[in-house]
Parts: structure tokens; sequence; C-alpha cells
DNA sequence: CGATTCGTTGACATGCTTCAAACTTCGTGG
DNA sequence: CCACGAAGTTTGAAGCATGTCAACGAATCG
């Protein structure tokens, strides 16, 4: 039996939360009394909980502070489609319907810490296009997903994912080259619309090209630039400063 | 040689602008002031001219009066990517990045007449909540467009964008049961991430089951239950409704 | 009327899924 | 602490859906 992760909070000041890379979320609150308040909505909790279902009210969204979240709806006959992974400093849960009930649901994929951010903080038009921008950028996410799982083979939407993966980690402040896989190889399966099959043999298979290294959940990236070159990726702004400090001078 | 669509205005009142089923847009502007402006923005042109490309200053967004559009990325190996098809009574232009540029190119798929939006009558808070509603939805179409990529098979995809175009079609006063395809099978494949081979095979495949019927642009839906089911679509308000009053009893 | 674009159909190649089985890791309870 | 079962991962073999290549017919346009 899952337990909301509301249930236990735990109170931290914003000052010495600092998902490495910045928190997107506290651009959004401009007043003192938000920040404030949004002090006390930090909460924590464990691996397979979820933040909210599909459906439910939604009157808030989130920053993931810590660890890792995975959204995901669940097709007319049960399967579920996984829309995205969420890192530390990522925003979630901008996806409602005009009533204000959640478009898909998001479950933690580890022990994890995120930020609650009611919607009532936010009722300044500076904020409403600040949210805007942030909800453009979640488009602009599933647009390369889109064109991933329309256009790419197995072997490019894996390479895709992983330098995905990393150049986020990089700019948060993480390693690009080494890093854990959170999520189990069925979710990476429902995230790329592959067999988990699939995604274990295309794993080895880069690995016996020596682009990276890979036992269970952890992966080591050897060859950045041939990594991208099988990812195909369509460059944004992150992505080109990534590509010219890590890919371009190996590490 | 490609004009911008800008070049010939013509003029309409809003009052006699009427995509049936209602002007997305005019719930965003409250002011009469606002609304004045408008009938000032109202542009026609005609097929293949481009509304706005990617990469380009955006200070707009548009609501599609009449005619068709359709919205695109183009991939680093040149190929191109549909992200969707806009319809009479549909917003479109809304994904800019954060510093203001299309995140994608949008092109007439027929003569087609637009009504512009300039962000600068958008400056009051309740309509920064109203674009960030539109902006949800088409995200929720979006994620409609991933569910099919990476779960549907050929069927299963032809068949749910058949049945959005007529559900679309529907809610906006026209025929369910028979309307003209303004995009090409090109497009269309482009969209569902198939071949064109593949989308001609299917739509004969789908007539010979008697689902429908198909020559060349010309659609007609004969069997709605039967194509929802082969669609597996997840429902929507707009979809539920359609489905109560043409999918169960049968036109 | 020819040239071009678009749509359809066939034959063949291939990449992915499915089915099956073995192995590893992890959690639970004896 | 070990035994056991469940879940996650890997690997192999076979089938099939879709992509690719090629040719042809139909519509459109100048």
């Amino acid at each position: 039996m899952l337990s909301q992760i509301h249930s236990h909070p735990v109170l931290h000041e914003c000052h010495t939360c600092e998902p490495r890379g910045g928190c997107l979320g506290l651009q959004l609150l401009n007043s003192p009394e938000a920040r404030q308040q949004l002090c006390n909505a930090k909460k924590i909790s464990c691996k397979a909980e979820h933040v909210f279902r599909e459906g439910e009210d939604a009157d808030c969204f989130y920053v993931v502070r810590s660890g890792s979240i995975k959204s995901y709806l669940v097709t007319q006959d049960g399967e579920e489609q996984v829309l995205g992974f969420y890192l530390p400093g990522d925003v979630f849960g901008l996806d409602t319907t005009a009533a204000q009930q959640r478009m898909s649901s998001a479950i933690l994929l580890e022990t994890t810490s995120i930020c609650r951010f009611p919607h009532a903080y936010l009722t300044d038009m500076a904020q409403g296009s600040a949210l805007l921008s942030i909800a453009a950028e979640q488009m602009q996410r599933d647009h390369n997903l889109m064109l991933m799982l329309a256009r790419k083979d197995a072997d490019g939407r894996i390479a895709s994912l992983l330098d995905d993966l990393a150049c986020r980690y990089w700019s948060r402040g993480y390693s690009a080259s080494a890093f854990l896989l959170t999520m189990s190889r069925q979710d990476i399966g429902c995230y790329l619309g592959l067999a988990v099959e699939t995604v274990s043999r295309t794993l080895t298979r880069l690995q016996e090209c020596g682009v990276l290294k890979v036992n269970r959940r952890e992966v080591e990236i050897l060859d950045h630039a041939g990594l991208r070159k099988m990812a195909g990726t369509r460059v944004n702004s992150v992505a080109v400063e990534y590509c010219q400090k890590v890919v371009l001078r190996p590490v």
C-alpha cells in the first residue's frame, strides 16, 4: 500500500537547498513571503511512492531537490507509457488540465526529496510567464522524445537517453561520464517504446562498440562524441555548452 | 520562393469570424481595445507558405480561422518530424523558447486564414493562466502522440489519427464521418513515424476491413466504433461526448 | 500535352518483438 | 544466517511488422 508523499514533511531552509545548478522553482517566487512559505513545503520520501496520480486535483507543482522521479501515463489496455524522468533541479507537475487535474502520474524512482510550490503563491503576472517558459521547456523535451520515437532505431534511442542524462547531470554539476541509472530497464523500455530485451541487448551492443561500460545500473560513458553521434540529438543551449566542454574535450 | 504570410493582410471584424465551435483565442482577450486591435490582425494566404520558422523571433501566437496548418521540426540529418496538425479554432505558436524564439516551424497545408495574437495584448494575469491552460492542452496532444509512437502499430496509429481528426471536426460542427485529409501521405508518415508506403497500405487495409472508405484524400468513416477500438485512444472530455453522440449511435 | 508530384502495390531485407530459459540481486521469513 | 521466492537482467531462437527498393498509375500544373 502506497502512502502519499505528503505524509512526513521534513523542514529545511531554502538557502540550504541547492540542487546543483540551481532551483528553477525559486525564480518563480519574487516575494519574500512566498519564499518563507515554501520553506515549509519540503517533503522527502521513499522509492515507489507516488507524488500524485493522473486525475487528482492539482494545486501545486514540484521541484526535485534530490533523487529522481518518473512521469507516466497508463494506456487504455493497462500498459504504461513513461513521459520523462526528472532529476534534481527539474520542475514537474505543470501539466494539468483546464480543470486543474493531473494529466499524468509521478512516482519516485528512489529515495527522493522534493519541494512543493502551491499555485497560490504564483498569482503574479511575471510568474505566469515564467511558468509558461518552463512549460515551453517541457514541450521541447517532449518534442525530442517524439522525434526519437518516430525516427530513431533502438541504438539511437538508447544513445539519446544516455546523452541526455549525461548532459543534464553535467549541467547540474555532477559527472557526465559516470552515473547511476535510477530507472529500471522496464522503465527505459516504456519511455523509449522498446521491449526490455531490446534495451538490454542495445546496452550490451554499445558496450561492445566501446562507447560505454554498463554494469546493471552503473553507466560509464567512454566516448561522448561517439555516443552523441549515434544519438543524432538536436542541439539546445545547454547541450551546446556540454558539447564544447565535455564531448569535444574528453575528460 | 515562399513569401511570408504577413504580406497581404485581409481585414475582418471579429464578430463575423467564427471557426465553428468558437475561437479559443478570444477567451484570452477581455479588454475591448485588445479585441479591436485584433481585428486588424487577420491574414490569409496560400498553400505551402510558412507562418513562421524555427528560430525566428516570436511576438505572437495564432488561431486558425479556416484551412489547416502543419507544425514540424527538421532533424539533424535533414528529415522532417511533423508535430501536429491544426484545424479551425486551434491555437498554435505557443511553443517558444525562454528567449522568445520559435521552437518549431508552421506551414499552410491549403489556402488558410489565421488570426494573429500579439503577446503585447496579453500582459494581464488572468490571461497568463489561460495561456498556460492552452499550453497544457497542447501537452496533452503531445502525450497522445508519444503514446502512439511508442506503443501502437501502424493500424493503431492511422486509426488514432483518423479518430482524432473525426473527433476534432465533429467538435467544430463539421461532419465526423466524411472529411478531406488536407495533408499528404508523406506528412502523415512524418507525423506517425511510418514510411509513406506503410501509410498507404494501412489505409487500404482499413478499407478492406470495412472500417472506412478512402479515395486519395477523401475519407469516409463507416464504423466509428471499430475505428476507435483499433485506435485504442485514451479518452478526454471532447472525445467522450463525441463518443456518446457519434461513435455509439452511428450517424 | 509532357513533366512532375503524389499515391499505390509488390518483392525482399531487416530490426524489433515475442517466447523461453538461465542467472543475479534483493527482500522476507523460517 | 540461510533458504526461498519474487523481481530484474541477460541471452538465444524464431516470427513478423515495417522499412527499403522499384515500378507503375493517377492527378496536377504549366
